[in-house]
DNA sequence: TATGTTCGCTAAATCGAATTAGCTCAGATC
DNA sequence: GATCTGAGCTAATTCGATTTAGCGAACATA
């Protein structure tokens, strides 16, 4: 008996306060209570008098409603899905899940979260455990702009494709970077610093179809720089397709490039690993860059401000993606089967010194 | 009418399978049923058939369990809360989180993240929600190795400390890299290498106290260089401690250490940026990294492996520190509230080409 | 024949909120 | 005085699983 007691006492104290407590407490019954904390006071007419005992016992108890309960009732969990292929394994992907984050907690939601690996079968399992837990939503992230085939599964409950099409145009929303404006924005730089001449590509041919597979960044990119090109009177002068952007391959390509006679006056790397290869030949060649040679790049990776001199990129808005993707599902969108909108979100230029001042 | 049994239809088509169905379509209770796919069918005496047959209509139905429904039942929720201060800023730290989804992912859990941003109201808040949902247990993450003073309210359940130590020790349980050991690799790499004097750290002074305030890691690691530089018969030729350590500060450090008679013969950066820097002002110097002058550094940013000769640095096991973290949790760690343990995870040494061949 | 035991299974309670369908009483209406 | 109306509240059901308590038949024991 005395064992029984001390171990009531101990659970009593674990214990979490729940709505009858609230209830009894305040004298009422828990639907009173219920109406009260739902804010649905005047409507169900409950008397001010009532409604202030209740949220006094509320207050009293340090009352939390439970949401496990709540949502077996509602069937919403106050909770997103963030199902991601190989997010954690790039820097700035954190960023996608900060913003995403941020935006979840301004709604006061909470994010699962789980890694695929670019492994189907392990996507189709992370979509059947968040369903199970049946989140409000799920949003299907990939690292890399790309086609995406969601899984039938997704299209059970409201879904948004984070950096990724459907392959099926109008399927599933989708919230990507705006890469055929961030190819517009890179032109106008090296057309506003007078150059018309000897620009090249770093990462990818000069045409949409000599680009990386499935790398559907680079093609909207060269759409974009072509377009400002063109209207400046002029034409990308060259590019190396690489299916690798790490440093190495920048390295070399821009060895081979400057192996051609005229020598490429300014690089556009598709990304900021491709510069830092670019930076390194440039130097090996005795080139100095912003004067000698400019470079425009992407994705402003931390490794941009590193770089002597720092390097002028076109950032990836990782943040404001995961942002976006989430306000979209909370707002309701992410329902559509068809006639889904794709929203691109502006690629802001970080202008530094790698590319040389316009003359005036 | 016709509407409403549209709607219905619409509504059957969605409407999961409950056990209820499973036990209907398979003619027994739904007790049954339940005992049949918790296992306890021996235990229960299911005979083999109707065990055979709750299994078949689980089958038919494609039938998934309402882990909501089951949480109410048993308060556990089969998911783990972690909640970080900064880690998505930071670019390896995606690998604190992918370390903890694959353990989680391996017991069959998942993760419900948050972000306080080293706000301690946003710490509460997301440990409320967190508690709101029944999570199984609470992992608190930090980003640089510190003391850590947990909010009670994560006394109430199990918890464990990822990356930080609790301010009060013994009072919960914690994983963090072994920096000790890291700064005993380091002094072994160079002392291996042939280096007695002229060895310099980059971002804290010599001795343990002069060390940024709050970076424990500082402080564990010196402990191991000296110790090892002592059994060598050797000791610190100096130091620049740094509040900061980013590429620029690093690069400061260095030159005035290259002011020094004599010169800096090899040097001991505390993490990768501070190298960035040092490359920098090495090669502005005139000193070739690697044979002039050696590094060794910390962290194993992706930067160390771009950086010319390649980076030596001791690795930060952000992903082994997360997968311990959740496996702790799981194994029914963390529940500890006095004499909690310390995890200490191994810092594997990356052996590339900034410090000089030894003199065989 | 009466009394247990074991086997094989089920009814009903439970978790904590949301919600539907009333119920009671005071005052208005005819 | 009977009926209606609305204000102000509550009893009871529901969500979908887990779990406790127990039921009926078959068989064994005395």
């Amino acid at each position: 008996m005395h064992t029984r007691a001390g171990i009531t006492k101990l659970k009593a104290m674990v214990a979490r306060v729940t709505l009858a407590h609230v209830a009894r407490l305040a004298g009422v019954s828990q639907t009173t209570a219920s109406f009260v904390l739902s804010g649905r006071r005047v409507e169900m007419r409950i008397s001010p008098e009532v409604e202030a005992r209740v949220l006094r016992a509320v207050q009293e108890t340090g009352y939390r409603p439970n949401v496990v309960s709540r949502s077996l009732r509602t069937g919403t969990t106050n909770t997103i899905g963030f199902i991601s292929d190989t997010v954690a394994t790039t820097p700035f992907a954190g960023h996608l899940i900060w913003g995403a984050l941020d935006a979840a907690r301004e709604h006061d939601h909470l994010l699962v979260i789980a890694e695929t690996e670019g492994d189907k079968q392990l996507e189709r399992e992370a979509i059947s455990m968040m369903h199970d837990r049946s989140v409000d939503g799920i949003i299907l992230a990939s690292m890399s702009t790309r086609r995406v085939s969601p899984p039938t599964a997704l299209l059970d409950r409201p879904s948004v494709l984070l950096n990724g099409l459907p392959m099926r145009p109008g399927s599933l929303t989708s919230v990507v970077p705006d890469e055929v404006e961030a190819g517009r924005s890179a032109a106008r730089v090296l057309v506003q610093a007078g150059y018309r001449d000897g620009i090249f590509i770093v990462g990818a041919g000069t045409k949409p179809s000599e680009t990386p597979r499935g790398a559907l960044a680079a093609a909207e990119r060269l759409v974009g720089i072509r377009e400002v090109l063109e209207e400046a009177g002029t034409h990308l002068a060259g590019g190396v397709m690489l299916t690798a952007w790490q440093p190495r391959d920048g390295y070399d390509a821009t060895r081979s490039l400057l192996d051609r006679t005229p020598e490429p006056e300014a690089l556009v790397c598709f990304n900021d690993r491709l510069s830092v290869g670019a930076y390194q030949a440039l130097e090996d060649a005795g080139r100095k860059v912003g004067e000698d040679v400019s470079i425009v790049s992407f994705d402003d990776d931390p490794v941009a401000s590193w770089l002597r001199p720092q390097l002028t990129s076109i950032a990836l808005p990782h943040y404001e993606l995961g942002k976006c993707a989430v306000e979209i599902l909370l707002s309701g969108g992410g329902r559509e089967r068809s006639g889904a909108r794709v929203h691109r979100v502006p690629m802001p230029v970080r202008l530094r010194d790698s590319v040389r001042k316009p003359i005036t």
